[in-house]
DNA sequence: TCTAAAATACCTGAAAACAGGGAGATGTAA
DNA sequence: TTACATCTCCCTGTTTTCAGGTATTTTAGA
């Protein structure tokens, strides 16, 4: 074993912040950068054949979508730590992108100093996020919050059973009651969210979390 | 304004956490201890009446689910500080309860000293973690991250257009295709996604962050 | 260039969902 | 006790989905 720096890889549509990044890290002699890539294939041809302790993905690049791309690393290569550093501050994008595997967010406009810091917590085994992530962070949007219809008891029951594949027949007979019933409360549900059929119900309730 | 301190409430149905907080935050001259609950009613009941700047809440009530209970904290009063205090240490609930307006999780093995920081950050209007909260945002499990088959750029583009409610001849009219070839498409989707309907199906996408 | 994957299109019949109503029973909070 | 919400059940007819195939034409990769 030669070294034991730490191999960090940037994929960045952006030959500019390519560059810029790489100036910044220079002078950071435990870490090596060994690869810089403008779209998502070929950094992924990279993984088979590299280790990379960190990688820095900008989320918008020109061939794929970079929270996919996120997930695929984290499958490919676990140890990996996946920073997400772009300019999108929504907080849903850095909610999704956590989800998604990766280990932080960080936003273009942090510091040296903090990218740094961050970079080392990611390599401590730790979730991190640049301070003006974890603003937007703590501050959600009343509209990310209400939209979800009031549910009786009932409703959400049957609710999950329809997110579950079940049938309005199954329902009826898990549940001991008329298909009729069932088609009634489906009926409700659908009205409550102003959804046009089960399709757009099951998304409206899933992404606030009902399901 | 006779004084500026901090108001603070808790919501746990364990007395003896309720007691162990109390006394870890007495000699915290800038927080003051408002009132503790066991339950999520009557906080809410309090809320109505009384400012609270930060709520350290459990996630497991006897009345209600702590998740919703936060969105409806953050609804009726978004200027409360939510800082989920529980013991599970799943991934998944604390990404939940972030998309859910909390500002911070906090696993129950946490020190005062963190306690205290960890409130204090929030109160800046940033997300806060513990530090075991962190660790665990960092190692997403392999089942969380794979599952999702491959799509084709069709089968996405579909997708997207069943989980907004269109159907089928909807479909096929937007796409300029025979309504057949999107009952392939779709059928196709199903089996891919091993779902048993289109319920299932927008369930499974959803949840994977594909739509 | 050859080949595999993707995209396109078709068929049939059964099952389920949807629209748009009405209506009685039960509980519950003012 | 009187509303009000909830839960239950029913009707008719239409539209859509689903399961089970088959099959041709385009891409796109090796």
């Amino acid at each position: 074993m030669l070294t034991k720096r730490t191999t960090l890889a940037i994929v960045d549509d952006h030959p500019i912040v390519l560059e810029g990044l790489q100036k910044l890290l220079a002078n950071v002699k435990e870490i090596e950068i060994t690869g810089c890539f403008t779209t998502g294939s070929a950094f992924i041809s990279f993984l088979k054949e590299n280790k990379v302790d960190v990688l820095l993905l900008d989320i918008t690049l020109p061939d794929v979508n970079g929270i996919e791309l996120c997930k695929e690393v984290k499958e490919m290569s676990p140890a990996t730590h996946v920073l997400a550093l772009s300019n999108h501050s929504e907080r849903s994008m850095i909610l999704q992108m956590i989800q998604h595997g990766a280990t932080g967010y960080l936003l273009k406009n942090i510091s040296s100093e903090e990218l740094i810091a961050c970079i080392q917590e990611a390599l401590n085994g730790l979730v991190t996020f640049s301070k003006a992530a974890r603003e937007i962070m703590a501050r959600p949007s009343v509209s990310e919050l209400k939209g979800a219809p009031q549910l009786t008891k009932r409703e959400k029951e049957i609710l999950h059973l329809i997110a579950d594949g079940k049938t309005t027949p199954d329902i009826a007979q898990q549940l001991n009651l008329s298909p009729l019933t069932i088609e009634t409360h489906r009926k409700n549900l659908i009205q409550k969210f102003q959804a046009k059929n089960v399709a757009s119900l099951i998304k409206l309730a899933t992404q606030q979390g009902l399901v």
